[in-house]
Formats: structure tokens, C-alpha cells, sequence
DNA sequence: TTTATAGTTGAACATATATTCAATTGTTCA
DNA sequence: TGAACAATTGAATATATGTTCAACTATAAA
């Protein structure tokens, strides 16, 4: 059976178009930005940080805050938190023991409100 | 160990911003809608399906061309277009043998090209 | 220094999910 | 009708990922 991996015969099929396959291909942003965008929805695509992100839209936060509100064990929050910041969505700060949580900056909550927009009409 | 589940003792700790809770409670959406949106930018966060967007954005294709442009099988792409045909971002029509895929509608891209915005500055 | 508490972390487990493989459907054309 | 081919599908496998649990760190107060 043809295999999609030679330089050639990429795709197990026959007749395509290639014009469209050459035009399109040259219109797409790198594959290591489309990798960034997949990885940046993956990050919005957990109900958790969801969550987590529609809560701290409307006040910073700490840890003991969020879990309480979401019913869930601070350790879930926290492991949930450190993957928003690492992809910068959120921002901390600490005051004593307490460590307050927010939203990094404005794309965030852009995006976020653009994908509810469809999601409430859907 | 104190459990987050009981109704008066949500969360493993003690001192918590009683105030900004119940505020933050009161302004977020509905569960169900979250949960939606959740599952909306899931559908993103996947770097095939991602490149099967970013393609579409520019031209309708088969799922040969598909295939072919992306380097992987009709089986694979096939796959991850069924799910994007469920959540209503893609649509398509048949001609002969050939189905044709294209974006469902202008939501589709503007998400896209917010994500896209941010990705790209950071 | 000791105790209490907020928060973090790593490992383990359970679940979700992307791709492959093989079989099947739907359509065209001889 | 039968051959050829685009596309779909279900099952299996491999991998990714979310939550729990237990241990740990950091800070404050006694």
C-alpha cells in the first residue's frame, strides 16, 4: 500500500489537485507557529482552566479562593495554574502565605469571550 | 484530611476570600456554556485539526488534497474532519467520488486569527 | 524554634484521544 | 455487472493528560 511519507506519492491516493495543494501551501503559517496556536487552544481547552480563566476575569485570586469556588482540592488548582502560567495566560503575585492569581494580559480574556461568543450562539 | 465536596467545607483550607467568591460565582456563566467552550477550543487545540483549518481558510479541498498537503493518510485526516464536521466548524459537499470540505462559517476564522495574534507576539 | 497553614511538586493512576490498520461504503466508468 | 478509487468507519494501540495522594517548601505567628 503507498505510504504518505515519500517526497513523491505523500498521500495513499491518486488524483488530487495539485495547483490548490501548491497555493494553499504557500499560504500557511510556518508549522511551528500552527504548533504554538494548537498548544495555545489545548491550554483553553480544559473545562478546569476555564474555569480558572472566567473566574479570574472578574478579580484576582488566590489558590484557596479558586478551589473553593470550583469545588475542587487546591493541588488540582495549583497543577492547573502552573500550566496557565507557563503558557503566560496568568500572572502572580505573592502577600505572606497567599499567592494571588490574574489573567497576564488582555489577549486572554479576548479570545476567551471571542469563543463564547460561538458557543452561545451554537 | 478535610474533603472539598462537603457543602460548607468546599476546599482543603481554612481562610478564604469569602467576599470575591461569591461576587466571582455570581458574574461567571453558566456550567454547561464553559463546559461548551471548553470543548470548542479542544477542537483547536489539536495540531492536525489546526492545519486542516488553517488550510481550509484559504481554499475548500478534498480529503486526498488534505492528505497530501498535510503529509499524513485519508484515514487520519478523515478522522479529525468527522470531528470537526460534529462540531459544526467545517462543512462539505459531494461531487462524484469527491467530498469537498470547507469552513462553516466566518466564527471559525476569527478564532482562529485571535489565537493566531497571540501566538504569534509571544 | 515550633506550629500552623497556603501553596507547590512528583509519581501513580485513570481516562481521553490521535493514528494506524483493515474492512466497508459510495460513486464513476468501462 | 465488475473494477477502480475517494472516503468513511470501528477496533486496537500508543500516547497525552487531569486528578489524587503524599511529601515538601515558604511564610507568619506564638
Amino acid at each position: 500500500m503507498a505510504k504518505y511519507s515519500a517526497a513523491s506519492d505523500r498521500c495513499d491516493c491518486t488524483v488530487i489537485h495539485e495547483d490548490v495543494i501548491k497555493k494553499v501551501k504557500k499560504r500557511m503559517p510556518d508549522e511551528e507557529l500552527l504548533l504554538n496556536l494548537a498548544d495555545l487552544f489545548k491550554v483553553f481547552g480544559d473545562s478546569t482552566r476555564v474555569r480558572i480563566i472566567s473566574a479570574l476575569l472578574h478579580s484576582e485570586m488566590c489558590v484557596c479562593d479558586i478551589a473553593a469556588l470550583l469545588e475542587m482540592s487546591k493541588s488540582a488548582i495549583s497543577h492547573q495554574l502552573r500550566e496557565l502560567r507557563q503558557t503566560k495566560l496568568v500572572k502572580y503575585r505573592r502577600d505572606g502565605k497567599v499567592v494571588y492569581y490574574s489573567l497576564d494580559d488582555e489577549h486572554v480574556g479576548v479570545i476567551f469571550k471571542q469563543g463564547l461568543a460561538h458557543a452561545s450562539e451554537a
